[in-house]
DNA sequence: CATATTCCTTACGTTAAGGTCAAGTAAAAA
DNA sequence: TTTTTACTTGACCTTAACGTAAGGAATATG
């Protein structure tokens, strides 16, 4: 069973818990998202209680839309990489908010891209019809 | 000045026109969109009234946001190839039905998220306020 | 202990739509 | 004619977020 830790996991375990590969999460180590996590004597990665958190909440911001180099500044700007995972900063509302704009503006641009099309449609349907 | 054709551009006189470079243009006649134009002695692309015209339908459906790869699809269907290019099909607004389709799909999707990173906001300004 | 499973690192592949040289010709202008 | 542009092909580069081996070591199971 398990030594010192109570509850670690393997990479493998934990990946397949949260739905994603074991590819995904050392990606996320590589580009220091997720931080070295503890190793067990022959080198297998062990996560811990808060390394789950913290991937957890990168699945979420992910979800959200903000791109894994928005993430990474977010990290330099309030450190989620010292423990302070969960100490919450204005800094984060801020680019949330930034993502409700960018996500409007989307929306607007679908929005007139869509009566375009329609527009473009009806052309062609009444040369269709003319003929 | 001109010999044979009257109208015949080269393609960075082209490319300026149409506000694109002359990369895009050869990249389209490279994977298929465009066909050969004709040559001068040297080997100097020449483009006439019809290529413009298709080049500019190019643009046009990819402002729509259809992609180059489904402009191959199309151009299977119903030949953009053959002179026909003007003949436009039901298969057209078939393509254009399902981009409205997909315009509309990406817009519920994209209202969802905003509800949803509004949400997460809240949340985040409630444990600020309460500290 | 032997085998099966999981894990490790390294490193190239993938997709879209071109961008960016580089070396060499052709055409237009002076 | 010389110089300056413009054009040619070929080939490697770019971004995001991983996918997919390859080859080898470690852990778990019978």
């Amino acid at each position: 069973m398990n030594s010192k830790n109570t509850k670690s996991v393997q990479i493998g375990e934990l990946a397949k818990r949260l739905g994603i590969t074991t590819r995904t999460i050392r990606y996320y180590e590589e580009i220091g998202l997720m931080g070295p996590p503890e190793r067990l004597g022959g080198g297998t990665r062990t996560f811990n209680k808060e390394d789950i958190l913290r991937l957890k909440f990168i699945l979420k911001l992910k979800e959200l839309g903000i791109s894994l180099k928005e993430m990474q500044e977010l990290a330099e700007h309030f450190d989620i990489h010292q423990q302070e995972f969960d100490t919450i900063t204005p800094k984060l509302i801020e680019i949330l908010d930034m993502h409700i704009s960018k996500v409007d503006e989307k929306i607007a641009n679908l929005s007139s891209l869509r009566n375009e099309i329609v527009e473009y449609r009806v052309r062609i349907m009444d040369i269709l019809n003319s003929k």
